[in-house]
DNA sequence: CTATTACTGGGTACACCGTACCCGATTAAG
DNA sequence: CTTAATCGGGTACGGTGTACCCAGTAATAG
C-alpha cells in the first residue's frame, strides 16, 4: 500500500530542529558530519516532488547517496522530517510583494493564489495530516506576511486569526478535493475523464430511480465541469464579500490614514 | 509508523460494491457466505472509531471473528473498503429535517453543523485522502439533501455546486486543523496545552528577535484561544454573508413564492 | 607521538502493514 | 453418487519505519 504520511512527530524534537542554527558549534571529536539537516530536507522535498504521493526514507537516503539509516543521525524520525519539510514550504517566495500596499482584499487573494500555487507544485503536501502546525521560522514568516494584509485596520487579534485560518482552510480544502491523487499515476485530465466514465452509468441509474429528487433536476451537464482553481476562487471571493463590511468598518482613521484611488 | 489510509481504490470495484443489492442472488454451489459487505463495513467503522487513527485489516477481521484474509472474499482491498466506509458516513442522520423549510441560510448552517458532528464522531475520516468522492447511494442522498437548501431559488446549477463544495471544504479544512491527531493518544485539551507549552519559548524568542513585525503586535494572548467549532462557524458565517446578495437576488418569484416572516 | 573518546556511516534485523496464493472443507447441480 | 464452484484460513512475500550494533574516523589528553 502506498502509505502516505502522518505529519506531526514529537513537537519538542521538531522545534529543536526548526529553530536550530544558533548553537555555538564547538569543535568536537569524531568525524565531521557529511550531511546537514537542510540538505536532507531539500532532498526529501525533491524526492516527494518526484515520487508524487508518499516517499520513503530509503529513497531520501539514496537521493543523498548515503546509507539507509544515516539520515537518522540528523533527524529523529520521519514525522519530524515531514514537519521540517512543511515549514520549509510555508515560506512564500521572494516574489511576494507587500500586501499592505495592495489593500486587504487583493492581499488575501494573493495569499490564496500563492498557497494554491504551492499545492500545485507540491501535491504531496495535501496528503500530510497537518493538524496543528508546528511553527518554524519559515511558517512564522508566512504568517507574518499574511498579517500584513490587515495593516491599517483595527480588527481584534482574535478575528484576524479566524480570518487567516479560514482563507487557508478554504484553499487547502479545495486543493485536497481537486488536486489530490492526480499526480500519482496519470494526467489530471484523464483521471477526471476516467472518473466520470466510471461513475456515469451508476449515476444515471440512480437518478432514474427517482430517489434523488433534487439531483435529478441538475439538467445542465456542465454543472459538474468545474476546475479546482475556479472552485477555490469562487469560495474565497464569497468569503471576502462577507468579510468586506467588517473590514471597511474597521479601517483605521488617523495618522496612517491614506486615501486610495482606484483607476479602472 | 501509524500508517494512515489513502482512500480511493479502483473506482470500478468500489462502485460495484456501493451499488450492489440488485443482483438476483441466484443459488450457487459452495458454502453459504458467513459475512456480508455491510457487516464488514460496520465492523471496520467500529474499529476505526475505537483505534482512532488508522486501522488494520487484521483488526477488522478480528472484530468479526474470522481469519485475516477472509474479508478479502467480499472486498477487493483496503482502499475500496475505505470508500465504502466513507459513503456510509456520508448519509446524514434521520434527525436531518427539511432544509427547504428552514431557509437557505439556516439550511446551509445545519449542513455544516451536521458534517462537523460527523467529523467529531469519526475523526479518522479526516485522515482519509478523499480526493474526488466515490459517489454511492448514501453520499448521493447527502448531496441531494444539501441541494434542498436551494429550493425556491433560481441559481445556476454550476454555482450551486460551487457553493456546496465550498461549505463542505470549509468544514473539512477547519476540522482537519483542529480535530486531527487528538484522538490518537490523549485528550484534546492536554494536546492543546502541550502544544503551547512546547511552542511558547520558541515563539517568544522569535518575536523578540524583531524579525516578525506583525506577529509582534499580537498583544492579546487570547487571540490564539480559539476552538475548532468557533473557527468553523465564523468561516461559514462570513461565507454565507458573502453569499446572501446572490441568494436574495435569485429568489424565485411565481407560484412557489412564499413570504417569510422572521420574529426575533 | 600514542591513547582515549566521542561521534559518524552503514549494515542487519525486527515488527508491522496490505495482500497474493494455496489448500481443505462445504454445498449446490447433474 | 460425482462434479464443480465457492468459502474460510493459513502461510508467505514485499514493503514500510526504525532499533541496534559495529567498524572507522578525527579531535583531544597524556
Amino acid at each position: 500500500m502506498a502509505t502516505p504520511q502522518t505529519g506531526a512527530g514529537d513537537p519538542k524534537r521538531s522545534l529543536e530542529l526548526l529553530w536550530r542554527g544558533y548553537e555555538p558549534q564547538q569543535s568536537r571529536p569524531g568525524p565531521k558530519p557529511r550531511l546537514t539537516v537542510d540538505r536532507i530536507v531539500e532532498a526529501a522535498i525533491a524526492v516527494a516532488d518526484r515520487e508524487g504521493s508518499c516517499f520513503g526514507m530509503r529513497e531520501v537516503s539514496a537521493e543523498l547517496g548515503v546509507g539507509a539509516m544515516t539520515i537518522y543521525r540528523y533527524v529523529p524520525g520521519k514525522r519530524e522530517l515531514v514537519d521540517l519539510m512543511v515549514d520549509r514550504l510555508s515560506k512564500l517566495g521572494p516574489d511576494a510583494p507587500d500586501l499592505a500596499a495592495a489593500g486587504w482584499r487583493e492581499g488575501l487573494e494573493m495569499l490564496s493564489e500563492g498557497t494554491w500555487q504551492v499545492y500545485l507544485d507540491h501535491t504531496w503536501l495535501l496528503e500530510i495530516n497537518q493538524r496543528r502546525p508546528v511553527l518554524g521560522p519559515d511558517s512564522l514568516e508566512g504568517y507574518d506576511f499574511a498579517l500584513s494584509a490587515f495593516e491599517g485596520h483595527d480588527l481584534p487579534d482574535r478575528e484576524i486569526n479566524l480570518i487567516v485560518t479560514a482563507v487557508m482552510n478554504l484553499v487547502t480544502g479545495t486543493a485536497r478535493q481537486y488536486l489530490l491523487g492526480d499526480s500519482e499515476d496519470e494526467a489530471p485530465e484523464s483521471a477526471e475523464e476516467d472518473w466520470w466514465r466510471a461513475q456515469g452509468p451508476y449515476l444515471e441509474r440512480a437518478v432514474a430511480s427517482g430517489r434523488y429528487r433534487h439531483i435529478a433536476r441538475f439538467a445542465d451537464p456542465g454543472a459538474w465541469d468545474i476546475t479546482g482553481h475556479e472552485a477555490m476562487r469562487y469560495a474565497v471571493a464569497r468569503f471576502l464579500d462577507g468579510l468586506a463590511p467588517r473590514m471597511e468598518a474597521s479601517r483605521r482613521k488617523g495618522t496612517e490614514f491614506r486615501l486610495r484611488f482606484r483607476l479602472e
